[in-house]
DNA sequence: CAAAGTTGTCTATCTTTCTAGACAACTATC
DNA sequence: GATAGTTGTCTAGAAAGATAGACAACTTTG
């Protein structure tokens, strides 16, 4: 008879080969373990994390299978890469624009569906709206063929009814805003937060479900503080860094 | 006989109600529920992901051990509210200072533990320290008595070679630089990303595991661009939100 | 070439999660 | 007060997750 210790996981609806793999994730993404170097054997990672081999082959499998890393049989598993994009976050983020320092294959954006409706009180506040209506704009962005992000863009119905059909033929926020007479604008404020990809995120972003996104709730403004877009992104965490503008106060 | 839709639901190490309790977690969020809405009820939520009504309950359990619901036999499950933080992040960003804009339960940050060490390549580039040795320090840091964050500091060994004792006594980053001739510093760059939390990041935060952090990277040096400390802190996604400073250019 | 160490695969069993159904307790509405 | 609708609790069984052990296939080291 096997010493059995009770384990006595709490069941906090996570199986124990996804924390595993979690767990192995931020090693790799913070460097403990380099790209190519060997992950612990299987049956040390059972014993670190307490739990059977197979269990610990399936956190494996799961890494693996996102080409994070492979195995090879016989002589180990082995990081393969983790790359991150960089997404710049300052005075004048542009949607299409900045994403990945080098500008790369042209962030590619895509209107999905909009509609003019009711917004929330909350945006409507903040766009300066009392009671009128607000286009609302959802789109993807993708780069290198990859999705990236989706956003969700409210304006003011009244001041840019046609932004839609602009941001949809030009594919570019600043364009679309250039048509209606809209030369620059500001970025006035930025929050971030992060949370679970709901199912619908999760699909449009290739992501399995559980993923994380990082959620930016962003107010555009013209340069002299009349309110213009309010914005909310999801970015896949696992594919994305938000990169701060931090302007030299000379 | 009943329908048995298969579901194939594909083995992604979450369990159902998890996903539904993420899925819900989101709507209040965003404001698609509000506070005092009443949540659809049991059997309607078993409907729409699909799953036992049992199994619906148990993430409606979930979230009411949060303590963002509550259930009321014969009447229907309401939600109680959503509380976060704000942490302010610009060039003048200080760790203690600034949590929670109005100046709430001062934030007390708690050294965990420190080191002398070599450190990783990449931090040692970031702080100029080529070949030398480095101060690692663990803090914790929370409010009203929760905690918010962890961080990592890494300060060049030879210029700051007493600075976790400064840290622990003042319980104060800007505080012990001062002490140390440091007068004034700046930050200097910000990386933001998002991930699982680590068994250990999920007790210092008492989070449940599989639970989410917001991480920041930062650089922080003096006015005249010489490398400070590099900072790495992981805070509660549940509970914090980061809230960019974009200042103005006029 | 031998030995030790590693991943790949198979079978079996136990535990946890999910499904299924029934009914009780309570609330709101007519 | 009757009725419909809601959450709370119980039992039972099916499906999925995790454990346990054995051995094959392959690589590296000596």
């Amino acid at each position: 008879m096997t010493e059995r210790l009770p384990a006595a996981r709490v069941r906090n609806g996570y199986s124990a080969w996804r924390l595993i793999a979690e767990e192995l994730r931020v090693e790799i993404g913070d460097g403990r373990l380099a790209v190519g170097d060997r992950l612990p054997t299987e049956n040390s990672l059972s014993q670190r994390f307490s739990v059977n081999r197979h269990t610990a082959r399936q956190a494996i499998a799961a890494l693996a299978a996102e080409g994070l890393v492979e195995s090879r049989r016989g002589s180990g598993t082995f990081v393969l890469g983790d790359t991150v994009r960089l997404h710049r976050i300052g005075v004048r983020t542009r949607l299409s624009s900045s994403l990945h320092e080098q500008r790369s294959a042209a962030a590619d954006v895509r209107v999905l569906h909009s509609a003019v409706e009711e917004p929330p009180v909350d945006i409507a506040e903040r766009l300066n709206i009392g009671g009128g209506r607000a286009v609302r704009v959802e789109t993807s962005r993708s780069a290198d063929g990859q999705p990236i992000s989706v956003g969700t863009h409210w304006f003011d119905a009244e001041r840019l009814p046609n932004i839609a059909e602009g941001m949809a033929s030009a594919g570019s926020v600043t364009a679309a805003l250039a048509a209606s007479g809209i030369k620059d604008y500001v970025r006035v404020s930025t929050v971030v937060g992060a949370r679970h990809a709901t199912s619908m995120e999760g699909s449009l972003l290739s992501l399995g479900p559980g993923a994380i996104v990082l959620v930016t709730e962003a107010l555009d403004s013209e340069p002299d503080g009349t309110p213009l877009q309010y914005l909310v992104s999801r970015f896949a965490a696992q594919r994305v860094r938000l990169d701060i503008e931090h302007p030299r106060t000379d």
